[in-house]
DNA sequence: TTGAAAGCGCTAACAT
DNA sequence: ATGTTAGCGCTTTCAA
């Protein structure tokens, strides 16, 4: 590189203003004592030579780096790109900075994430984990002294603050909300990644045993889907739980075109996050179906596009930016005080009733 | 913090393996030589105390931090944090991590942001500049030895690696095809920041004394309407130029509204980015305008939503992931190795015709 | 208020 | 192949 002249050191501003090291140092940093002239003095003589400090060399004194990591799947994603968002802003006006990592919810990426940031000596984490049930890894990572919060998804298997929504009842209240307006088959489009999800029947036999922290978000919303019919009392059909297998909203049009397909077709729709909203509602498009009178729809996360099809939708929001944010402070008071127990914060999602519901009659069973 | 224990060291893992502590760096890090013996000793020492090495000690003395610096508007937005994800991706699998901070377009913000990174060290900068024209700041930056690639804008005043899309022809092909279907009232809802942007009157004067790289990209895509209809022998009625103040679907939503309520009502609307056109589809439907029958449009930028809505929108693609990765590896590669000069490069824009415009016979003037 | 000296955890010459 | 030594740039006792 040109002009790639040795950055100038603390030496040569101490050099340069005729003081010592040290008193240069407090002068800059303004800890300790010095005397009004020489701060002065060492205040010109810095920027007369442009001086930086090195915030590595700080660091490796004060032990912490004044950053925090971030782990999630995708930051790519409508919802973890406001949430980052929300959160580098937040930790930048507290004075940090943050390092960011994307898993695609890949348990393996995780851990390979986790050692880099500790090996950047990150002050704390904050991560959307890739499972909620091994999460060995950053107990670990707490264990060495350093503050992890969870977000968008809690833990029973790690002591540690969470961020989150009540996933279960904004999707139970969602779909009451359908079965009031009269609907008895009702979609819902949602990711299953592991087997013992994928095997949710089962969860339909101890539905309240499920504790919290042991399912993965798009999982806990199948679950208040599945509260919402028997405290309805009504009987779920599997073939109206459309899974998929990954994160992709082509996935999600494919499993739920198929549902659509279904020869008794579900009355409305409900998906479980940004991806499946995408590709729900594309499905639905695709197939030439109108909503609300072929089916009626109802979307998770507010996102703009919702508002921009016709009909607008119907969604469960949530307050994604308030989610960082919280995070964000949650971390940064354990940084700097906070020895309080772990909690689980929960936020309060929102049903935006726009146009993409209808009441519809019961036909007779 | 429970289980705060000192992290083991170099040291310690020396101790246990009875060695010298550069034998262990050596059988660690695999550099100079050591012994099959020594080294599983060493391994199994520092899996035995669970050693993990410290980066920052190992920057202070290699001089690199294999971090690189994000600088943009807002990691929220589709662009950017489809571009951000990409970036991280790709360093990542090459070695680099990623620090990302948020400007909102704001200088100020944006030579906070620069000094923060440099005190932390970072190898090099992707920046996409809050205003191409007010730069010295980054050619600072690269004075002290330390690369950046600028993604989205390019500068006149630094050489630096750009990577863009050639948005004046993006948009310029995109009005033309406008043109072509017989629109001649063409309303484009742009963002213009400084004031001499908001001037753009007078560059229709000198339409082609504009350089590249002293326009903001939505100044820019105005260049580019502007030019489609000096090449079509067309004049602009400046009446026809939304111009938003500043970065807001909102404020996008109202400029647009008031041009879709002229006496003389555009037949045709093209937005810049995602926001405008978020904001100008939302106007457009705000006001019960049908698409295209009442008004065709073309979005910039191929969102998701821009298929759910109906009609699917006519839009200009920029390839978003690609130019991350590209940034990525300019940057890591003027890291690694190259010498070689500065050099903008341009990715290709597609426009997808979908089904928001229709030829419109023209009225006879 | 100031300076000298020690050292954070590691790598890199240089000997051996 | 291994150990010794000398720092990287800074903060922080401790004495003066």
């Amino acid at each position: 590189m040109p002009g790639s002249r040795r950055a100038p050191t603390l030496h040569d501003v101490a050099r340069l203003a005729g003081v010592s090291v040290s008193t240069t140092s407090r002068a800059l940093s303004d800890y300790g004592s010095s005397s009004p002239d020489t701060r002065e003095a060492v205040r010109a003589a810095a920027t007369q030579l442009g001086y930086h400090r090195n915030s590595l060399a700080r660091s490796m004194i004060t032990g912490n780096t004044e950053t925090i990591g971030v782990v999630c799947a995708d930051v790519g994603s409508p919802f973890f790109s406001e949430a980052v968002r929300a959160i580098a802003d937040r930790a930048g006006t507290r004075g940090f900075s943050t390092l960011i990592v994307n898993t695609d919810e890949d348990l393996d990426a995780e851990l390979a994430a986790i050692d880099l940031l500790r090996e950047k000596q990150v002050d704390g984490l904050i991560v959307a984990p890739a499972d909620v049930q091994r999460v060995d890894h950053l107990a670990a990572f707490q264990q060495e002294g350093r503050p992890i919060v969870l977000i968008d998804r809690s833990s029973a298997g790690l002591k540690a603050d969470s961020v989150t929504v009540d996933d279960v009842q904004a999707v139970r209240d969602a779909v009451t909300y359908l079965i009031d307006r009269g609907h008895r088959r009702i979609g819902i489009v949602t990711e299953l990644r592991t087997d013992r999800e994928a095997d949710w029947a089962s969860l339909l036999g101890n539905l309240h045993d499920v504790e919290r922290g042991t399912l993965n978000p798009s999982a806990r919303r199948l679950l208040g889907y599945l509260r919402a019919h028997e405290a309805a009392g009504l009987e779920v059909d599997p073939a109206l739980v459309a899974r998929t297998g990954a994160t992709s909203t082509e996935s999600a049009r494919q499993a739920t075109q198929r549902l659509l397909e279904l020869r008794r077709r579900p009355t409305a729709l409900i998906s479980v996050d940004n991806t499946t909203s995408v590709g729900a509602y594309g499905a639905v498009r695709a197939l030439g179906l109108r909503v609300p009178d072929d089916v009626s729809f109802v979307a998770f996360d507010n996102l703009d596009w919702t508002t921009l099809v016709t009909p607008a939708l119907t969604v469960v929001e949530q307050p994604v930016h308030a989610l960082g944010v919280r995070a964000a402070d949650l971390l940064i008071g354990r940084l700097l005080e906070d020895c309080s127990d772990p909690a689980e914060h929960l936020l309060e999602t929102r049903l935006i009733e726009r146009g993409s519901t209808r009441r519809i009659r019961q036909r007779r069973a």
